[in-house]
DNA sequence: CATTTAACGGAATGATTGTTCCCGAAATTC
DNA sequence: GAATTTCGGGAACAATCATTCCGTTAAATG
């Protein structure tokens, strides 16, 4: 029989995902792989396929644990404004915590590469839509419990909001990143779920 | 004396500035300018320098078009919601129009390169600060007339109303962009304006 | 322990990267 | 029209790109 491999798949993945979140695709070269992975060359194309594919499986192993945790927040929650909130300080605090400044892999992945490759803006937008749907129940629940006003509808609303996201993981690029700016955003847009 | 310039390097910067939105400075190569350009090897570098400061210049160039163009668009409103609908309807429509889902040179620029090239991050902040800051002298002026309200402040507007337009220029790269998407974010972004 | 099978390291691939250099061509002034 | 000066096309540069291949090594089964 063969010998086993020596690494774990799936933590190398990680370390993929996170050169690939932090430098893009045509910013990450097969040598920074080779490098940042501590495999082989001939291990990654074997395992791994190619860069591309390599980037493909970045990205959804990125989605499985963000996105995921995300949209459990969401289902778990009882209070949408709280959720809502919670969510938007996850996301402010791990931007002003994040020296790299990544910002988000999926963000960075749209603005790089989505409008010339179809297999990556199908994961893209998969991700959006679960997020944007998980909005969408919570806001349509909190508008038939009363707590959410129902003048604009809880799709408009949950569209609304992933907007809002998408702009600060882009905010968390730049150097006017901090927190009064952030936090000038957020209660604003929290402020059209109220009354 | 020598022969004069047989090209016009407003022309070729022009040219240049649409390669490099649209493909990133990664994703446009040398090669690519040159044949873009219409001009030769040996005059791009002995015009321009290099193809990072070539880059820049781009950058500069659509400031000085795009940012100048929605400033005095600000600055010569005299209804503020009128003519933020209107700096939205643009964005839309020439979003939904773009063939090439460019979205914001400015946006793509800071995702690509902000975190790593303090050029360029100040080119970004700058031309940020110009728009917070045209957005931020009609709120104020609305607010004191008495057709904003005064529940927050003109900078925590200003600073959500280009949040949301950064959103936007992402939403635009992507397969879901369609009319109504925006129109669901745009509406609620405006409604933050209204009492 | 021998055999089998796959992972490994690293050299080598051809293509492409950004940049430089040189030489012939073109245009302006005298 | 001759002299001057710069422009432009293309060859050439070393470096890096993604990828392939091969000989060696290591591990698991019999």
């Amino acid at each position: 029989m063969a010998r086993t491999k020596e690494f774990d798949e799936k933590n190398v993945l990680e370390k993929a995902m996170n050169l690939f979140w932090t430098k893009g695709f045509s910013g990450t070269s097969a040598q920074n792989l080779v490098n940042g992975l501590g495999i082989s060359r001939s291990s990654l194309y074997d395992t791994f396929g190619d860069k591309h594919l390599l980037f493909i499986k970045s990205l959804e192993y990125y989605r499985e644990n963000m996105a995921g945790k995300l949209i459990r927040m969401i289902n778990e929650s009882t209070d949408i404004e709280d959720t809502v909130r919670w969510i938007f300080q996850t996301i402010v605090n791990e931007s002003l915590s994040d020296k790299l400044s990544k910002g988000c892999f999926m963000v960075n992945s749209t603005v790089e590469l989505a409008p010339n490759d179809a297999q990556i803006s199908a994961i893209i937008d998969a991700n959006t839509q679960d997020i944007e749907d998980s909005f969408y129940r919570i806001i349509k629940k909190g508008q038939q419990l009363g707590t959410i006003p129902e003048g604009s509808s809880a799709r408009s609303l949950s569209r609304f909001l992933f907007n809002t996201i998408t702009g600060l993981r882009v905010l968390a690029k730049t150097k006017r990143m901090n927190r009064e700016v952030f936090d000038d955003v957020v209660s604003i847009a929290i402020s059209v779920l109220k009354k």
